[in-house]
DNA sequence: GCAACGCTGGACCAATCGGTCTAATGCTGT
DNA sequence: ACAGCATTAGACCGATTGGTCCAGCGTTGC
Protein backbone atom coordinates (compact mmCIF):
# COMPACT_ATOMS: atom_id res chain seq x y z
CA UNK A 1 0.00 0.00 0.00
CA UNK A 2 2.96 2.12 1.09
CA UNK A 3 5.89 3.45 -0.79
CA UNK A 4 8.43 1.68 -0.95
CA UNK A 5 11.08 4.47 -0.54
CA UNK A 6 10.13 5.14 3.29
CA UNK A 7 11.84 3.93 5.85
CA UNK A 8 10.67 0.96 7.16
CA UNK A 9 9.65 2.37 10.52
CA UNK A 10 8.09 5.02 8.91
CA UNK A 11 6.57 2.37 7.21
CA UNK A 12 5.30 0.93 10.19
CA UNK A 13 3.79 3.69 11.56
CA UNK A 14 1.74 4.53 8.33
CA UNK A 15 0.36 1.52 7.94
CA UNK A 16 -0.20 1.34 11.61
CA UNK A 17 -2.10 4.79 11.62
CA UNK A 18 -4.61 3.58 8.70
CA UNK A 19 -5.11 0.17 9.48
CA UNK A 20 -6.01 1.25 13.51
CA UNK A 21 -8.13 3.92 12.07
CA UNK A 22 -10.12 1.97 10.15
CA UNK A 23 -10.56 -1.45 11.92
CA UNK A 24 -9.58 -0.49 15.70
CA UNK A 25 -6.67 -1.39 18.15
CA UNK A 26 -8.18 -5.18 18.56
CA UNK A 27 -9.48 -5.36 14.73
CA UNK A 28 -6.01 -5.52 12.66
CA UNK A 29 -3.28 -7.92 13.73
CA UNK A 30 0.27 -7.91 13.35
CA UNK A 31 0.00 -9.61 10.07
CA UNK A 32 -2.19 -7.39 8.63
CA UNK A 33 0.03 -5.17 9.76
CA UNK A 34 3.35 -6.76 8.31
CA UNK A 35 1.71 -7.19 4.99
CA UNK A 36 0.71 -3.99 4.49
CA UNK A 37 4.00 -2.22 5.30
CA UNK A 38 5.66 -4.70 3.79
CA UNK A 39 8.20 -5.24 6.74
CA UNK A 40 9.24 -8.37 8.44
CA UNK A 41 8.43 -9.44 12.10
CA UNK A 42 11.79 -8.56 13.08
CA UNK A 43 11.80 -5.33 12.28
CA UNK A 44 8.79 -4.32 13.89
CA UNK A 45 10.35 -5.57 16.86
CA UNK A 46 13.62 -3.60 16.32
CA UNK A 47 11.80 -0.51 16.19
CA UNK A 48 9.53 -0.96 18.65
CA UNK A 49 10.36 -3.67 21.64
CA UNK A 50 7.05 -3.33 22.92
CA UNK A 51 5.59 -4.71 20.04
CA UNK A 52 1.89 -3.94 18.92
CA UNK A 53 1.18 -1.43 21.59
CA UNK A 54 4.62 0.97 21.16
CA UNK A 55 3.72 0.75 17.89
CA UNK A 56 -0.17 2.19 18.31
CA UNK A 57 1.18 4.68 20.30
CA UNK A 58 3.59 6.22 17.59
CA UNK A 59 0.71 5.32 15.45
CA UNK A 60 -1.49 7.83 17.50
CA UNK A 61 1.15 10.33 17.36
CA UNK A 62 1.49 10.54 14.03
CA UNK A 63 -2.19 10.76 13.71
CA UNK A 64 -2.16 13.99 16.24
CA UNK A 65 0.39 15.69 14.31
CA UNK A 66 -1.33 15.46 11.80
CA UNK A 67 -4.67 16.80 13.12
CA UNK A 68 -2.82 19.47 14.90
CA UNK A 69 -0.93 20.44 11.05
CA UNK A 70 -5.21 20.82 9.54
CA UNK A 71 -5.97 23.18 13.21
CA UNK A 72 -3.02 25.42 12.16
CA UNK A 73 -3.87 25.51 8.58
CA UNK A 74 -7.23 26.72 8.99
CA UNK A 75 -6.98 29.20 11.60
CA UNK A 76 -3.55 30.83 9.91
CA UNK A 77 -5.11 32.83 7.41
CA UNK A 78 -8.42 33.34 9.45
CA UNK A 79 -10.33 36.81 10.52
CA UNK A 80 -12.25 35.41 13.26
CA UNK A 81 -12.98 32.28 15.64
CA UNK A 82 -15.92 30.89 13.41
CA UNK A 83 -14.15 31.69 10.23
CA UNK A 84 -11.28 29.76 11.30
CA UNK A 85 -13.60 27.19 12.47
CA UNK A 86 -15.36 26.83 9.40
CA UNK A 87 -12.60 26.26 7.50
CA UNK A 88 -11.39 23.37 9.61
CA UNK A 89 -14.97 21.74 9.28
CA UNK A 90 -14.46 22.25 5.71
CA UNK A 91 -10.77 20.57 5.61
CA UNK A 92 -12.47 17.73 7.83
CA UNK A 93 -15.59 16.94 5.33
CA UNK A 94 -12.86 16.64 2.69
CA UNK A 95 -10.98 14.70 4.80
CA UNK A 96 -13.52 12.63 5.43
CA UNK A 97 -14.44 11.90 1.81
CA UNK A 98 -10.88 10.76 0.98
CA UNK A 99 -10.05 8.52 3.92
CA UNK A 100 -14.02 7.35 3.82
CA UNK A 101 -16.37 6.70 6.66
CA UNK A 102 -13.23 5.64 9.65
CA UNK A 103 -13.41 6.55 13.20
CA UNK A 104 -11.21 8.96 15.13
CA UNK A 105 -7.94 7.50 14.60
CA UNK A 106 -7.39 8.42 18.46
CA UNK A 107 -10.44 6.77 19.78
CA UNK A 108 -10.04 3.59 17.39
CA UNK A 109 -6.01 3.11 18.33
CA UNK A 110 -6.03 3.98 21.73
CA UNK A 111 -9.57 4.27 23.32
CA UNK A 112 -9.93 0.52 21.84
CA UNK A 113 -6.79 -0.93 23.01
CA UNK A 114 -6.08 -2.85 26.24
CA UNK A 115 -6.98 -0.83 29.20
CA UNK A 116 -3.86 0.60 30.01
CA UNK A 117 -3.15 3.81 31.97
CA UNK A 118 -0.56 4.83 28.95
CA UNK A 119 -2.76 4.58 25.94
CA UNK A 120 -5.72 6.52 28.19
CA UNK A 121 -3.17 8.94 29.09
CA UNK A 122 -1.79 9.35 25.66
CA UNK A 123 -5.53 9.64 24.38
CA UNK A 124 -6.46 12.36 26.77
CA UNK A 125 -3.01 14.41 26.55
CA UNK A 126 -3.40 14.46 22.39
CA UNK A 127 -6.81 15.56 22.43
CA UNK A 128 -5.77 18.39 25.15
CA UNK A 129 -3.47 19.19 22.52
CA UNK A 130 -6.26 19.49 19.55
CA UNK A 131 -8.02 21.91 22.01
CA UNK A 132 -5.26 23.59 23.29
CA UNK A 133 -4.17 24.73 19.47
CA UNK A 134 -7.50 25.53 18.60
CA UNK A 135 -7.52 27.82 21.75
CA UNK A 136 -4.33 29.62 21.18
CA UNK A 137 -5.85 30.72 18.03
CA UNK A 138 -9.02 31.92 19.40
CA UNK A 139 -7.07 34.00 21.75
CA UNK A 140 -5.04 35.53 19.17
CA UNK A 141 -8.27 36.55 17.42
CA UNK A 142 -9.17 38.63 20.48
CA UNK A 143 -11.31 36.25 22.63
CA UNK A 144 -11.12 36.30 26.11
CA UNK A 145 -9.69 33.17 27.95
CA UNK A 146 -13.13 32.02 29.00
CA UNK A 147 -14.97 32.20 25.56
CA UNK A 148 -11.37 30.73 23.96
CA UNK A 149 -11.30 27.75 26.56
CA UNK A 150 -15.24 27.51 26.08
CA UNK A 151 -15.69 27.73 21.97
CA UNK A 152 -12.68 25.46 21.82
CA UNK A 153 -14.09 22.45 24.02
CA UNK A 154 -17.53 23.46 21.97
CA UNK A 155 -16.04 22.84 18.27
CA UNK A 156 -13.92 19.73 19.46
CA UNK A 157 -17.39 17.80 20.81
CA UNK A 158 -19.50 19.22 17.62
CA UNK A 159 -16.18 18.05 15.13
CA UNK A 160 -16.15 14.49 16.96
CA UNK A 161 -19.84 13.70 17.22
CA UNK A 162 -20.55 15.34 13.99
CA UNK A 163 -17.89 12.62 12.52
CA UNK A 164 -19.59 9.79 14.55
CA UNK A 165 -22.90 10.50 12.85
CA UNK A 166 -21.19 11.20 9.21
CA UNK A 167 -19.15 7.50 9.30
CA UNK A 168 -22.98 6.41 10.09
CA UNK A 169 -24.89 8.11 7.21
CA UNK A 170 -21.68 7.69 5.14
CA UNK A 171 -21.88 11.06 4.27
CA UNK A 172 -19.74 14.33 5.15
CA UNK A 173 -23.07 16.86 5.05
CA UNK A 174 -23.35 16.79 8.52
CA UNK A 175 -19.56 18.61 9.20
CA UNK A 176 -20.49 20.40 6.61
CA UNK A 177 -23.70 22.29 7.44
CA UNK A 178 -22.45 21.85 11.35
CA UNK A 179 -20.66 25.39 10.30
CA UNK A 180 -24.19 27.32 10.07
CA UNK A 181 -24.60 26.69 13.82
CA UNK A 182 -21.18 28.44 15.51
CA UNK B 1 -21.42 -10.20 37.21
CA UNK B 2 -25.17 -10.34 36.65
CA UNK B 3 -27.87 -12.17 38.82
CA UNK B 4 -28.72 -15.52 38.33
CA UNK B 5 -32.55 -15.64 38.26
CA UNK B 6 -32.31 -13.77 34.57
CA UNK B 7 -32.78 -16.08 31.78
CA UNK B 8 -29.74 -17.33 30.20
CA UNK B 9 -30.35 -15.25 26.78
CA UNK B 10 -31.11 -12.30 28.54
CA UNK B 11 -27.42 -12.96 30.54
CA UNK B 12 -25.86 -12.97 27.73
CA UNK B 13 -26.91 -9.36 26.12
CA UNK B 14 -26.42 -7.97 29.00
CA UNK B 15 -23.12 -9.39 29.56
CA UNK B 16 -22.35 -8.57 25.61
CA UNK B 17 -23.79 -4.65 26.05
CA UNK B 18 -21.36 -4.24 28.88
CA UNK B 19 -18.37 -5.82 27.75
CA UNK B 20 -18.53 -4.68 24.07
CA UNK B 21 -19.17 -0.85 25.55
CA UNK B 22 -15.99 -1.38 27.82
CA UNK B 23 -13.33 -2.90 25.94
CA UNK B 24 -15.08 -3.02 22.12
CA UNK B 25 -15.85 -5.76 19.61
CA UNK B 26 -12.76 -7.64 19.42
CA UNK B 27 -11.45 -6.64 22.72
CA UNK B 28 -14.12 -9.10 24.02
CA UNK B 29 -13.43 -12.99 23.51
CA UNK B 30 -15.87 -15.50 24.02
CA UNK B 31 -14.04 -16.77 26.93
CA UNK B 32 -15.28 -13.89 28.62
CA UNK B 33 -18.48 -13.44 27.55
CA UNK B 34 -19.40 -16.62 28.82
CA UNK B 35 -17.31 -16.18 32.13
CA UNK B 36 -19.78 -13.02 32.81
CA UNK B 37 -23.03 -14.34 31.76
CA UNK B 38 -22.47 -17.54 33.55
CA UNK B 39 -23.18 -19.63 30.19
CA UNK B 40 -21.86 -22.37 28.72
CA UNK B 41 -20.81 -22.16 25.23
CA UNK B 42 -23.46 -24.59 23.72
CA UNK B 43 -26.29 -21.91 25.01
CA UNK B 44 -24.71 -18.95 23.04
CA UNK B 45 -24.71 -21.10 20.18
CA UNK B 46 -28.50 -22.31 20.48
CA UNK B 47 -29.96 -18.80 21.25
CA UNK B 48 -27.54 -17.03 19.17
CA UNK B 49 -26.96 -19.50 15.89
CA UNK B 50 -24.61 -17.05 14.44
CA UNK B 51 -22.13 -16.48 17.76
CA UNK B 52 -20.58 -13.26 18.65
CA UNK B 53 -22.12 -11.20 15.61
CA UNK B 54 -25.66 -11.87 16.44
CA UNK B 55 -24.81 -11.52 20.11
CA UNK B 56 -23.54 -7.97 19.26
CA UNK B 57 -26.43 -6.78 17.26
CA UNK B 58 -28.93 -7.93 20.16
CA UNK B 59 -26.66 -6.16 22.65
CA UNK B 60 -26.62 -3.35 20.55
CA UNK B 61 -30.33 -3.57 20.21
CA UNK B 62 -30.87 -3.45 24.13
CA UNK B 63 -27.98 -0.66 24.63
CA UNK B 64 -30.13 1.59 21.89
CA UNK B 65 -33.57 1.02 24.12
CA UNK B 66 -31.76 2.10 27.32
CA UNK B 67 -31.17 5.12 25.55
CA UNK B 68 -34.58 5.59 23.89
CA UNK B 69 -35.79 5.74 27.53
CA UNK B 70 -33.48 7.77 28.67
CA UNK B 71 -34.51 10.38 26.01
CA UNK B 72 -37.98 9.83 26.73
CA UNK B 73 -37.80 10.51 30.00
CA UNK B 74 -36.05 13.34 29.84
CA UNK B 75 -38.35 15.36 27.48
CA UNK B 76 -41.78 14.00 28.78
CA UNK B 77 -42.11 16.44 31.22
CA UNK B 78 -40.16 19.09 29.67
CA UNK B 79 -41.63 22.48 29.20
CA UNK B 80 -39.16 23.82 26.02
CA UNK B 81 -36.63 21.48 23.44
CA UNK B 82 -34.23 22.82 26.16
CA UNK B 83 -35.52 22.08 29.12
CA UNK B 84 -35.44 18.84 27.79
CA UNK B 85 -32.10 18.84 26.67
CA UNK B 86 -30.77 20.09 29.85
CA UNK B 87 -32.65 16.76 31.68
CA UNK B 88 -31.03 14.42 29.04
CA UNK B 89 -27.55 16.11 29.53
CA UNK B 90 -27.72 15.33 33.44
CA UNK B 91 -28.77 12.11 33.21
CA UNK B 92 -25.84 10.77 30.67
CA UNK B 93 -23.49 12.81 32.72
CA UNK B 94 -25.06 10.67 35.78
CA UNK B 95 -24.94 7.56 33.47
CA UNK B 96 -21.23 8.06 33.02
CA UNK B 97 -20.23 8.62 36.25
CA UNK B 98 -21.57 5.08 37.43
CA UNK B 99 -20.69 3.27 34.47
CA UNK B 100 -17.42 4.87 33.85
CA UNK B 101 -15.99 5.92 31.29
CA UNK B 102 -16.59 3.52 29.01
CA UNK B 103 -17.19 4.58 24.94
CA UNK B 104 -20.57 4.63 23.42
CA UNK B 105 -22.71 1.48 22.89
CA UNK B 106 -23.01 1.71 19.25
CA UNK B 107 -19.78 2.57 18.47
CA UNK B 108 -17.83 -0.20 20.68
CA UNK B 109 -20.11 -2.51 19.62
CA UNK B 110 -21.00 -1.74 16.03
CA UNK B 111 -17.93 0.03 14.34
CA UNK B 112 -15.70 -1.64 15.71
CA UNK B 113 -16.66 -4.85 14.44
CA UNK B 114 -16.76 -6.49 11.68
CA UNK B 115 -16.98 -4.01 9.02
CA UNK B 116 -20.28 -6.15 7.85
CA UNK B 117 -22.89 -4.12 5.59
CA UNK B 118 -25.25 -5.03 8.44
CA UNK B 119 -23.60 -3.87 11.72
CA UNK B 120 -22.68 -0.57 9.69
CA UNK B 121 -27.02 -0.80 8.45
CA UNK B 122 -27.57 -1.20 12.32
CA UNK B 123 -25.65 1.42 13.41
CA UNK B 124 -27.02 3.67 11.23
CA UNK B 125 -30.21 2.46 12.16
CA UNK B 126 -30.06 3.19 15.58
CA UNK B 127 -28.65 6.63 15.74
CA UNK B 128 -31.22 7.94 13.17
CA UNK B 129 -33.77 6.32 16.11
CA UNK B 130 -32.31 8.53 18.36
CA UNK B 131 -32.35 11.60 16.54
CA UNK B 132 -35.40 10.69 15.28
CA UNK B 133 -36.81 10.53 18.94
CA UNK B 134 -35.35 13.76 20.50
CA UNK B 135 -36.86 15.30 16.79
CA UNK B 136 -40.61 14.05 17.46
CA UNK B 137 -40.10 15.99 21.50
CA UNK B 138 -38.81 19.02 19.57
CA UNK B 139 -41.65 19.26 17.21
CA UNK B 140 -44.36 18.44 20.42
CA UNK B 141 -42.65 21.39 21.88
CA UNK B 142 -43.32 23.80 19.37
CA UNK B 143 -40.36 23.72 17.24
CA UNK B 144 -40.46 24.41 13.14
CA UNK B 145 -39.90 20.83 11.45
CA UNK B 146 -36.36 22.33 9.94
CA UNK B 147 -35.69 23.65 13.33
CA UNK B 148 -36.40 20.47 15.47
CA UNK B 149 -33.96 18.25 12.55
CA UNK B 150 -31.53 20.87 13.09
CA UNK B 151 -31.10 20.86 17.11
CA UNK B 152 -31.95 17.17 17.50
CA UNK B 153 -28.81 16.22 15.31
CA UNK B 154 -26.79 19.47 17.07
CA UNK B 155 -27.49 17.96 20.47
CA UNK B 156 -26.47 14.20 18.81
CA UNK B 157 -23.16 15.85 17.77
CA UNK B 158 -22.90 17.84 21.10
CA UNK B 159 -23.63 14.40 23.13
CA UNK B 160 -21.59 11.69 21.08
CA UNK B 161 -18.70 14.35 21.26
CA UNK B 162 -18.55 15.61 24.88
CA UNK B 163 -18.89 11.54 26.02
CA UNK B 164 -16.00 10.82 24.02
CA UNK B 165 -14.03 14.29 25.58
CA UNK B 166 -15.58 12.97 28.90
CA UNK B 167 -14.03 9.91 28.37
CA UNK B 168 -10.41 10.99 27.89
CA UNK B 169 -10.66 13.37 30.86
CA UNK B 170 -12.08 11.07 33.35
CA UNK B 171 -14.93 13.42 34.22
CA UNK B 172 -18.26 13.74 33.50
CA UNK B 173 -18.04 17.64 33.72
CA UNK B 174 -18.23 18.63 30.31
CA UNK B 175 -21.41 16.93 29.44
CA UNK B 176 -23.01 19.17 32.17
CA UNK B 177 -21.51 22.29 31.10
CA UNK B 178 -22.02 21.48 27.79
CA UNK B 179 -25.94 22.76 28.68
CA UNK B 180 -24.60 26.38 29.26
CA UNK B 181 -24.49 26.61 25.59
CA UNK B 182 -27.41 25.21 23.91
C1' DG C 1 39.70 -6.12 3.57
C1' DC C 2 37.45 -6.68 7.62
C1' DA C 3 35.11 -6.05 11.90
C1' DA C 4 31.03 -4.09 13.94
C1' DC C 5 26.48 -3.16 13.96
C1' DG C 6 21.85 -1.75 12.44
C1' DC C 7 18.45 -4.09 10.30
C1' DT C 8 15.96 -7.82 7.97
C1' DG C 9 13.81 -12.30 7.15
C1' DG C 10 11.18 -15.79 8.86
C1' DA C 11 10.87 -20.21 11.53
C1' DC C 12 8.87 -21.23 15.66
C1' DC C 13 6.01 -20.95 20.01
C1' DA C 14 2.30 -21.20 23.56
C1' DA C 15 -2.02 -19.13 24.13
C1' DT C 16 -6.18 -17.77 22.61
C1' DC C 17 -9.47 -17.04 19.04
C1' DG C 18 -14.43 -18.13 17.26
C1' DG C 19 -16.94 -22.10 16.17
C1' DT C 20 -18.73 -27.17 15.93
C1' DC C 21 -20.61 -31.18 17.82
C1' DT C 22 -22.70 -34.46 20.85
C1' DA C 23 -24.28 -36.34 25.14
C1' DA C 24 -26.77 -35.27 29.08
C1' DT C 25 -30.37 -32.75 31.34
C1' DG C 26 -34.07 -30.26 32.08
C1' DC C 27 -39.12 -29.04 31.20
C1' DT C 28 -43.38 -29.46 28.58
C1' DG C 29 -47.92 -31.33 27.42
C1' DT C 30 -50.48 -35.64 27.22
C1' DA D 1 -45.16 -42.27 33.17
C1' DC D 2 -43.54 -41.08 28.85
C1' DA D 3 -42.44 -38.80 24.57
C1' DG D 4 -40.52 -34.85 22.52
C1' DC D 5 -38.32 -30.75 22.42
C1' DA D 6 -35.63 -26.86 24.40
C1' DT D 7 -31.62 -26.01 26.78
C1' DT D 8 -27.20 -26.87 28.91
C1' DA D 9 -22.52 -28.50 29.51
C1' DG D 10 -18.10 -28.73 27.85
C1' DA D 11 -14.67 -31.50 25.13
C1' DC D 12 -12.65 -30.59 20.99
C1' DC D 13 -11.05 -28.29 16.56
C1' DG D 14 -8.17 -25.70 13.15
C1' DA D 15 -6.84 -21.08 12.55
C1' DT D 16 -4.90 -17.10 14.20
C1' DT D 17 -3.13 -14.30 17.80
C1' DG D 18 1.04 -11.49 19.72
C1' DG D 19 5.65 -12.50 20.78
C1' DT D 20 10.60 -14.67 20.82
C1' DC D 21 14.75 -15.80 18.79
C1' DC D 22 18.54 -16.15 15.80
C1' DA D 23 20.96 -16.57 11.44
C1' DG D 24 22.20 -13.75 7.80
C1' DC D 25 22.39 -9.53 5.08
C1' DG D 26 24.15 -4.87 3.94
C1' DT D 27 26.32 -0.75 5.12
C1' DT D 28 29.53 1.80 7.63
C1' DG D 29 34.05 3.19 9.68
C1' DC D 30 38.63 1.83 9.98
Amino acid sequence: MNDRPLPTKDRLILSAATLFRTRGYHGVGLADLLADAKAPKGSLYHHFPNGKSDLAMAAATSASDEMLRLIAASFDGAESFNDGAKTLCFKLAKLFDITGWDTCPIAATLFEGPDNEDFRDHASHIYEGWIAEVQDHAARLGLSPEEAQAKSEHLFMLIQGGWALARARRSSDVIRKMTDRL
